[in-house]
DNA sequence: TTGACTTCGTGTTCATAATACACTTACAGT
DNA sequence: ACTGTAAGTGTATTATGAACACGAAGTCAA
């Protein structure tokens, strides 16, 4: 059933940049295309925006059928707009980007895409479209973002060791940083519950394990609480 | 000549909100609509984005037609995507925002609204459509990112003093600064050129007069400067 | 069981930046 | 020359960020 108007219109898609920490680097999850163009390139996840519904719901959409994700931390990023970045026809992303417990999705593939798998971001296949673009902007913004909201929780299992949740912020940030200091001002914020619980990883001390206080952090924004690692 | 697609396709539309300073208080420049729906309401400026211009473009074009405005600061965002936010049919709308010299911009109007005129960001008229959502969104951005870039600049003329540029600030974030904590700050960062000439505004001390160094700044932010008032 | 190895965990000092705070200066008008 | 108004200026205190080294707890192998 064909749609008319009375002027040409753009098509309208979302892209998800989907992030993921294995312990060691930062990660992104691509989907290869099935269909041209640039059928057999990696991509990042996304599709069509249907008129019945919002953006952020296309995006949960496309993430749940292109990879399985479900509930995740997602969040719109910038409105990619070129005439030609895609050689069909005219085409303007509004692209999201994600945060995942990697251990939590070892990189299911789904029904649209014929495979899908994790990239570390720092060195990234060859992308489709403007998607190299897209998760270049998406690394800037969490960048910026994880100094002054603690989001890198999202990448972190449920239980974790401030060794862990400092490698994170290492590798976004892409620096060392110092322990002691770093230790003092993550526990100075309040917001890491230590649990009963140790972690034993080897010929080596076992670490304390933390959980992060998610309530105590909505309430400390409603107040506006300032945060900077 | 109509434009017919396989599957319905939202319209795509760009709105601007344009910030002014008027050495008391932020404004916003607002266009009072000529055609339904809410014709005769007051509204942000945008329109329709054409299949052959990007996004920027488009924000441009419909800022000059619109209230006459050329060569400003613009940026994009956020695109608002609810379903029904346009009566008429699906009409997902990318949102920039503009600062400019208001003194330079009394208010013209222009073709395609019926009049313009600026308004306080903080009490503003109701608007059309989801426009109150967007400007919310757009002063929630401007305070953010005046802590960390110097845009104010682009709110103020070409020559200001300390004390214009103290004011604005506190319109910005909503609250009063310590003069001489201000200064120290901002002369610290070696943006201010000091100029010759001095501004009389009456029976008082004359203000010296600044220009912001635009381009120590391109220099310092290539670098990666850190900036925070 | 002892020694080697690895990661965890902890305090203090110093330098820098943020804050609080009050009076004099220059001008216009009467 | 007196008054009113906004501009301009310095110091002391406090809080924050940065630098830095070693003992503790565990595993494994000789």
């Amino acid at each position: 059933m064909p749609h008319t108007y009375e002027y040409p219109r753009a098509a309208l898609t979302v892209d998800c940049v989907v992030f993921g920490f294995d312990e060691a680097e930062l990660k992104v999850l691509l989907i290869q295309r099935g269909l041209a163009p640039f059928k057999g390139k990696w991509a990042l996840p996304g599709g069509f925006v249907r008129v019945d519904e919002t953006l952020d719901e296309a995006a949960r959409r496309e993430l749940a059928e292109e990879t399985g994700l479900q509930n995740v931390f997602l969040e719109q990023l910038y409105t990619f707009g070129s005439v030609d970045r895609d050689p069909r026809e005219r085409v303007v992303s509004v692209a999201y980007y994600s945060l995942v417990k990697l251990a939590e999705h070892p990189a299911a593939g789904a029904s649209d895409a014929s495979d899908a798998g994790w990239f570390p971001v720092a060195t990234p296949p060859k992308l489709a479209f403007d998607h190299a673009d897209i998760l270049e902007t998406a690394v800037q913004r969490l960048r910026g973002k994880v100094r002054y909201e603690p989001i890198g929780f999202e990448l972190l299992p449920a239980k974790f060791t401030l060794s862990q949740l400092q490698h994170l912020y290492e590798a976004v940030l892409q620096g060392e940083l110092d322990k002691r200091n770093f230790r003092k001002k993550f526990l100075a914020t309040g917001l890491l519950v230590p649990l009963k619980e140790q972690l034993r990883t080897g010929a080596n001390r076992p670490a304390q394990l933390f959980k992060f206080d998610t309530k105590k952090y909505q309430a400390l924004k409603k107040r506006g609480f300032s945060f900077d690692i």
